[in-house]
DNA sequence: AAATTATGACGCAAATATACGACACAATAT
DNA sequence: ATATTGTGTCGTATATTTGCGTCATAATTT
């Protein structure tokens, strides 16, 4: 992270991406968010092998990227997903690996 | 790492992907061995604002997920990408995301 | 044979990430 | 009014990642 701001702006944020997806409990929680069983966290926590505290973080950790929303209903948090945000990443990812995969000549 | 093996098989290996992309060197590294600007460590290393064991490390990380290959050449390591396994990660990536993605009726 | 070059392995320090329990707080339910 | 519920924050411990210098090694070059 330190030396992060040497490289591409483009590189950063893809990164930042990849490093959001980089752990299967994030993973789990987009998965359980897109089958729309619940938006609430502690069903979410309930269904991971993690403390709720641990669940909590990773939910923050999805929601400083956008990849997710949550709108406060009463007592409870809805989580839901963000369509636009996911598409963006996803965009963003493809075309890196398109742009990185495409060249007709190896070197090997 | 340490209860990552609590979750499904399917989101420990697209989230391991999803770190090795999850530095900007890495990043750099993918798209410079994609210009084919150079195989060589010395001349990736000289090309990343980081030192030449820092630039191994990375190289080991991204080798260690398949996603590059190395050839040795004398004293020299040609490093080149694997196109199978790029497009075997951007395909899995892909998928997850196309399959959490997908849903019509939203709870928010 | 000695110097040079390219590389990985090793050890270490600092920074981050992971994981959790205890606590605080606000909105319901009793 | 009090208890319960759902959440986030805080502090803390451990694990992992990041980053670098030094060293060993093997292939070239001189």
């Amino acid at each position: 992270m330190a030396k992060n701001n040497l490289f591409d702006t483009d590189l950063q944020q893809i990164s930042a991406f990849c490093k959001a997806l980089g752990h299967p409990a994030r993973l789990a929680i987009l998965r359980f968010l897109g089958e729309q069983k619940s938006c609430i966290t502690d069903d979410i926590s309930n269904e991971l092998p993690l403390s709720r505290t641990t669940v909590s973080q990773h939910l923050t950790e999805l929601k400083k990227m956008k990849l997710i929303q949550g709108e406060i209903d009463g007592v409870k948090v809805n989580y839901c997903l963000n369509m636009n945000e996911l598409a963006n990443m996803n965009k963003l990812i493809n075309e890196f690996l398109k742009k990185t995969n495409c060249c007709e000549e190896s070197c090997c």
